[in-house]
DNA sequence: TATTGTTATACTCTATAACTATA
DNA sequence: TATAGTTATAGAGTATAACAATA
């Protein structure tokens, strides 16, 4: 994705923030919408969800598909799409459980090779995100956002 | 927007989060969808980029939607549906500008009367959602997060 | 009865490309 | 030529409601 608005002029005043810098909220947004930028252009294979979800299951082999959805915070019928698009990309594979309601999650041989290119092109990519950060301000960050977000 | 999966049974043991815990990225999206959710749940008039607009253009009377398009870090032809939206809620008004290529935008009474009233319902989702932080983790929180996205 | 996975459907947010009026 | 606003179109990500199979 190209840089919205990186088409204008960019000479003129900056706007001012009136009362939103002092928003959490706003910051979160801005920084996300930052970072999910970098994450897209530097690894278009997979969104940030995606490759979260394999690293999931690469932690978790068996996991159903509920379970993962539960863990993910999103709905089930959600999961149902996003796991249907990595298991036509080869990378992951649902076997029937005992109880056979269920799907069990697994990756695949090639699953397994994707996500390892992967996840060093993502810490490539938190170091880029965050090189403004000491490494004590990183680990802080990880630590406040913990504790806004539970779980 | 109701909190998804909250359908599903929650005794199940823990996943483990793997390599994910330690991503800025994903405490980041994670944290962010928290507040979406609380924001979306406690301000249903408006999502929080409309809001963040409304604020923005308060701050900066006049404005056109170029300018705001590019402090929004948006394209500017996704502006004008957004700018459509609110102005057929009454909160905001077009005014050909000098420059007759250009918009300028003012919020109506209306809008500032509704923006007044939202401010404080973001105030109360602010201290909601940020509970568990003292005031000077907010307040290094707020700093670290300027960092990651400078402007 | 309750749960799992599924389908059909729809909504929000966003971008790209091409157009027009103006500068 | 370049910029501002616009339109048509498309894609990603997500949810809700209803259904069949299984527990």
């Amino acid at each position: 994705m190209k840089r919205p608005g990186s088409d204008l002029p960019r000479d003129a005043a900056r706007l001012s923030q009136g009362d939103l810098a002092g928003l959490i909220g706003y910051r979160l947004r801005r920084a996300q919408q930052e970072l999910f930028r970098d994450f897209a252009a530097s690894i278009p294979d997979l969104s940030p969800g995606r490759a979260g979800l394999l690293m999931l299951i690469e932690a978790n082999p068996g996991v159903t598909q509920s379970r993962l959805a539960q863990a993910m915070a999103l709905d089930r019928s959600t999961m149902v799409g996003v796991l249907d698009a990595l298991e036509s990309r080869g990378w992951l594979e649902r076997r029937k459980g005992s109880d056979r309601r269920t799907n069990g999650l697994w990756l695949t041989r090639a699953g397994r090779v994707t996500l390892a290119r992967v996840k060093r092109r993502i810490a490539d990519h938190e170091m880029r995100v965050t090189a403004r950060l000491s490494s004590a301000e990183r680990e802080r960050l990880l630590v406040l956002l913990g504790k806004l977000c539970p779980e």
